[in-house]
DNA sequence: TGATTGCCCATTGTATACAATATTGCGATG
DNA sequence: CATCGCAATATTGTATACAATGGGCAATCA
């Protein structure tokens, strides 16, 4: 669970290539492909099973092959590519199946996230959450689809931080992306996520009612997960 | 969750170099790095944060450095290897607090795959079961730590599979080869799995008592956490 | 027609070469 | 004696070159 390729979540200074980046911190080709072309793939930039050749890749980065190579096998293990050997590479497919077993796991680790965080934030997380809270509602009434969605991340990202077990967070971060992609690949349903229900799940967080929270959220993945499903019957059924 | 990097536990045909590999089955170079370099981690042949230099894996693989690099940015999302960028690559350390952590998640998912198991395997995945439990009596009886050692991994790997979620097999498989590695960097412990304790999970996902079963797995990876956690503490304490 | 063979082109697999960056060791200097 | 500077060396980053493979298409033959 090391985390060079992981998008800084913290919002506010993006230093994109400013001083900042001028002593050991500036990113490798290497990794800046890696970073990319996730973000494409997960943004549906690029179709599912669409073919993506090296050279294509490293001529629209404007690298060489190699660091593209090194991208695509790293995105082979995190499930949004796919590699056969001496064939070539395509996006990873997503299958009705596929999905629902993402949403299930997602719902069972979210379950668990927020039964540690209960027991094991500090006040000074919980307060961190309740804050995050207070400001996806005022994006909710707002109408700010794009901040919410963002919060919306952070909010899930906070609680799986909060239960304080690094390989859960790593789990949990793969199952969002994932969940991030389906919505990408689906544009039929509009961002499944009601964010009033995170007003309990917070709550049983905050009075460290571990029961409850799992229960509570677990049952908010299940719903977004009823609602692809329901999605899904209409447009393909 | 693509599965090109798996060993086959299939056992039977080995077939290593002879004429099946001769079609479009034979492993590219950078795919045996991976697996060679993973296996020898794992199994302790590389001792925790011991550097990894292109050049000295490359020259005792005797390939170039290309499959190497490819090798370690795998193994970097996999986790058991840590890349500083400019720096290099070492082999990931293994604090107390993540081996816990793992264990704890670990229980977690091993509870989960049992539940999905009750509910889901077919009789014939319970017959799998069966037998490969009356194998691993007949190894325990008999001492042959080895083979029991392998029928434990197929057992468990068993199990996540009859659960039926895809993403479950994979972290679980991840988490174990981390149980593994955690193994063969404390030679103070041996094997501390019980596989007696099987029997009763077995009969559990048999009679089809998810509730029953999750509890027993769970409860049987917690018992080998105690056990590190104790040899730890004598070993460190 | 329809299957098969052989060739060409696109693409991947691997090695090597060079550039950029870190690390180490040593001598000069205070 | 510690430390700074700096060259020498080791190592990683990236590009390019060449080999090997696979897929497609046309020529060939039954």
């Amino acid at each position: 669970m090391t985390d060079r390729h992981s998008d800084n979540h913290d919002g506010n200074h993006a230093q994109s290539d400013s001083w900042a980046n001028i002593g050991s911190a500036h990113k490798s080709i290497n990794i800046a492909v890696t970073d990319a072309l996730r973000q494409a793939i997960l943004s549906g930039h690029f179709k599912l099973g669409e073919r993506l050749t090296e050279v294509g890749l490293a001529k629209s980065f404007d690298v060489s092959r190699n660091p593209v190579r090194e991208a695509l096998r790293v995105l082979e293990v995190e499930g949004i590519v796919e590699i056969n050997p001496r064939k070539g590479a395509r996006v990873a497919l997503l299958s009705s199946n596929e999905i629902q077993e993402i949403i299930e796991l997602r719902a069972e680790l979210e379950g668990m996230s927020a039964k540690y965080a209960a027991l094991r934030c500090s006040d000074e997380v919980r307060e961190e959450l309740r804050q995050l809270f207070e400001e996806g509602n005022r994006a909710d009434a707002t109408g700010d689809t794009t901040v919410l969605q963002e919060l919306n991340q952070m909010f899930h990202n906070q609680i799986a931080m909060a239960g304080k077990n690094r390989f859960l967070v790593g789990f949990m971060k793969a199952l969002n992306e994932k969940t991030q992609w389906i919505f990408a690949n689906r544009p039929e349903h509009n961002i499944g996520d009601n964010w009033k229900e995170h007003a309990a799940i917070l709550k049983a967080i905050i009075s460290a009612d571990a029961e409850l929270a799992a229960v509570l959220a677990k049952r908010h993945v299940e719903d977004i997960g009823k609602e692809i499903a329901r999605a899904t019957e209409e447009n393909e059924g």
